[in-house]
DNA sequence: AAAATTTTTATTATATATAAAAAATATTTT
DNA sequence: AAAATATTTTTTATATATAATAAAAATTTT
C-alpha cells in the first residue's frame, strides 16, 4: 500500500506584463479587490478553479489555492483572456513557477509528540499550537505532525518531496520505537 | 413541518443521603474523582448514560451531560446501587428536579445580527464572541442566535419552553422583515 | 455579601503555527 | 541617513483554546 499524499495548497508565481494600472484592472476584472494603501497587490477571486491571484503593478502575479500546477495555470489563463479582451497588454503564455505546495498524509499511528520533540529540527509548544513543528533538511521543508497521526508538509516544491518526506518521518518515528521497524 | 428542537444537555439535582464521606465514595466509586482543594463535589462519570455526577458531602447530588430527564434518573440510579452495594445509607428512589435544559434548533434562515442587535434584551459583541445574546421575557430563556441561523437555547425548565421560545424568535424576525410574514 | 471554583452542552469566529511569492511601508539596526 | 529587516495580503491542511449562556451544588477568596 503505497502512502498517500494529498496536494492541498500549489502557490505559483509569474510575469503578465509591465507596469499594469492595477486601478484600470480593477474596473474591467469582476471579482478584483485593489486597497493599495493595505497591500500594493490586486486581489482577484476565481471560483474555477477556486483560487484568488494577486496581480502587482510590475506584471508580476502570483496565484493561490490551486491543487495543481496545472489548474494555476488555468486560472491564469482565464485572468490573462479577459485582460487582452480589456485591451491590456499582456503576456500570452508565461512561464509559470511552482513557490510553494502544501500536503497532507496519514502516519497510521498515533504518535508521541513528546517524545519526537527531543529530536533536532523539532518544536513543540502545545499550548501555543497543536502540532509539532519539524525543519526538515533534506528535502527542504517543514513538516507539521499531529497527535491524531496527521501531518502537513509545506515548503515544497516538487511533489515527489514530499514522499521523500513523509519516509523521513516514518523512519524517524521507528528508530524513536514509535513503529515496528 | 414542525419545528425541530433537540434537546443537547439536561442538568437535574437531588438528595440522595446525609453526609456522605467523600474519600470513602471516591474509593468505592470506579470513576471518581475528589479534589476538595479544588471544588468541594466529587466528580464521577458514566459511560452509558454518557455524563457527569457531581456528589456533595450533604448528599446533594447534580447530573449534567444527559439528554433528557429520563437517561439522568438512569444514571443517578446505576451510581445509588453501586453506593448501596458498598454499604452506604442512600435513599434509593430519591425526587430529581430539572434545573436546565439546553435545545439546538434551526430558523431556516440566515439572520441578520446587526439588525437583530438594535432590539432590547439583546447583545451582540462579534469580537467577543459570534453568537447573539437574547435574553427572553417569556418563556425566562436565554438564545444564542448564530449567522448560519442555528440557535441554542438555554435556562429551560420544560422542553415545551424551547417551542415557545423558537416561536418568539420568529416572530421577532417576521416583525424585523427577515423573514416574510 | 458576592464572585470564583467544577460539570455539561450546543453554537462559531478567531487566534495560535507553517511555507512561498509579490511590493509598499514601517520599524529597527547599523 | 542609509541599510536591513518586518509587516501587510492570499491560500491550505492540521488542531487546540477561548470567547458567552444557563443551572445546581459547597467551599474559598475577594
Amino acid at each position: 500500500m503505497e502512502p498517500k499524499i494529498n496536494i492541498v495548497n500549489v502557490v505559483v508565481s509569474t510575469k503578465i506584463g509591465d507596469d499594469i494600472d492595477l486601478e484600470h484592472v480593477a474596473d474591467v476584472l469582476d471579482n478584483a479587490e485593489y486597497e493599495p494603501e493595505q497591500f500594493p497587490g490586486l486581489v482577484c477571486r476565481l471560483n474555477d478553479p477556486r483560487v484568488a491571484l494577486l496581480i502587482f503593478r510590475s506584471g508580476k502575479l502570483n496565484c493561490t489555492g490551486a491543487k495543481s500546477k496545472e489548474e494555476a495555470e488555468i486560472a491564469i489563463k482565464k485572468v490573462i483572456k479577459q485582460l487582452k479582451e480589456a485591451g491590456f497588454d499582456i503576456e500570452e503564455d508565461p512561464e509559470i513557477k511552482v513557490q510553494n505546495m502544501v500536503a497532507t498524509a496519514e502516519l497510521g499511528t498515533e504518535p508521541n509528540l513528546d517524545r519526537i520533540s527531543t529530536l533536532e529540527g523539532t518544536e513543540y509548544e502545545p499550548e501555543q499550537f497543536p502540532g509539532l513543528v519539524y525543519r526538515m533538511e533534506d528535502p527542504k521543508v517543514v513538516v507539521l505532525i499531529f497527535g491524531s497521526g496527521k501531518i502537513v508538509i509545506t515548503g515544497l516544491k516538487r511533489e515527489e518531496d514530499a514522499y521523500r518526506a513523509l519516509e523521513n518521518v516514518l523512519n524517524m518515528l521507528k528508530e524513536l520505537k514509535e513503529i515496528k521497524g
